[in-house]
DNA sequence: CGGTGAAGTTAGTGATCCTTAACCCAGCGG
DNA sequence: CCGCTGGGTTAAGGATCACTAACTTCACCG
């Protein structure tokens, strides 16, 4: 005969008594967001799972009630963004009238993006390589069709320059629009967005020395 | 009585023979530009000790000969990078003459630094989290000293614009002139060069929208 | 009021990793 | 010829980590 006798205790939590009714899905959003963070400032294997529960309250494995583990989770962040991008960026394209138009709709787009969200413009160029391949090519995809977006519109305002030059340009351009993570709080945001767009069109408009 | 009996068999190990008698400190070099390229693809907890040591042709834990550990290699790396800018960048500057040339000094310092080591520079402005508190400060401090260096240059090459937005936009061009890593192959060295002279210029001449 | 499912919890497991220990070998100076 | 030193090796230890298992609570619905 086998007696199992279970003495554990479960003392009421004392947290700050959340409406256990919250917006279906909002705690995945919340992880996300935190996820984000900690993973531009440590990297993705810098950050535990276990300080993941901890910045959103919880502690530890509750992650996997809202995502199937660590690699995923990533995935789909680094996923999202690249979507948002890339069809965000189209839309306004589509919808400008003509090239100059298209470049400053995406000009916006991109500033906008890297002022509210730095995490995620952090980690969406450093941990490419450390999402499992199925989701890896969806993004790099995504990515691609994205700096195309900004090729074809720039090969259309400034002809006579090469595909290849224009490629290294729009990496160039992305790099200046993505370094807010680094001057954060030097400028209020709306000069921020202006003197970051002003910089990208001069050097856009300056081809060779 | 205890008998230990040692039947390890050491065969003789096939590798290329290298001669024995290498530059001394050739071997720290060679494993800091390889741990380099490995931190930059993958972040520094993304790489393990035997990796590195792989990378070099030695397996593991030989590491330890030429460093105390991975945190001091890091240490190290970084320390040595932000030094390196920092004092050409001093010199080239004290040498010019007039904040023109001094600027056109500046940008080629970064420029050569960043097309001939990108794994050093993605590595330097993305790993200083890892860096343990001793080394830290000091890198923290180059970095800034290096920064003001640039800000002093432009403000009295553009008078009339605030320190904070000169500083946003020197981190600006660096992301710009830092952008190479991601857009490698696409023209060559020198074409690259020019152009990324050229946009950094044309950026920072041209203050707010 | 009973059952169900979503969202937590702790305990535990196997793998990986950094680091150290113990040992080995080639080259060189005396 | 001997000892020392610099640069390797494998084995082992202790910590950490991703993930799973088992269990609990609670809101909601019939």
């Amino acid at each position: 005969m086998l007696v199992i006798i279970n003495v554990t205790v479960y003392h009421r939590k004392v947290t700050t008594a959340q409406p256990a009714t919250r917006n279906r899905g909002s705690r995945r959003a919340e992880i996300l967001d935190a996820a984000a963070k900690l993973f531009a400032a440590r990297g993705f294997h810098g950050v535990s799972i276990e300080d993941i529960g901890g910045a959103v309250g919880t502690s530890g494995p509750a992650l996997y009630r809202h995502f199937s583990g660590k690699e995923a989770l990533l995935s789909e962040m680094l996923l999202d963004v690249s979507e948002r991008l890339h069809t965000s960026g189209t839309r306004r394209v589509t919808e400008a009238a003509g090239a100059e138009q298209a470049l400053n709709a995406l000009l916006s787009c991109q500033i906008e993006f890297a002022l509210s969200h730095p995490a995620l413009i952090t980690v969406h160029d450093r941990e490419l390589d450390n999402v499992p391949e199925p989701a890896r090519r969806r993004i790099r995809r995504l990515q691609r069709l994205y700096l195309e977006e900004w090729v074809t519109v720039l090969s259309e305002l400034y002809p006579g320059r090469s595909q290849a030059e224009l490629r290294a340009a729009t990496h160039a351009v992305f790099g200046l629009l993505n370094s807010t993570p680094h001057s954060a709080g030097e400028l209020p945001p709306a000069a921020m967005a202006e003197l970051l767009r002003g910089m990208a069109r001069a050097a856009l408009a300056t081809p060779k020395g």
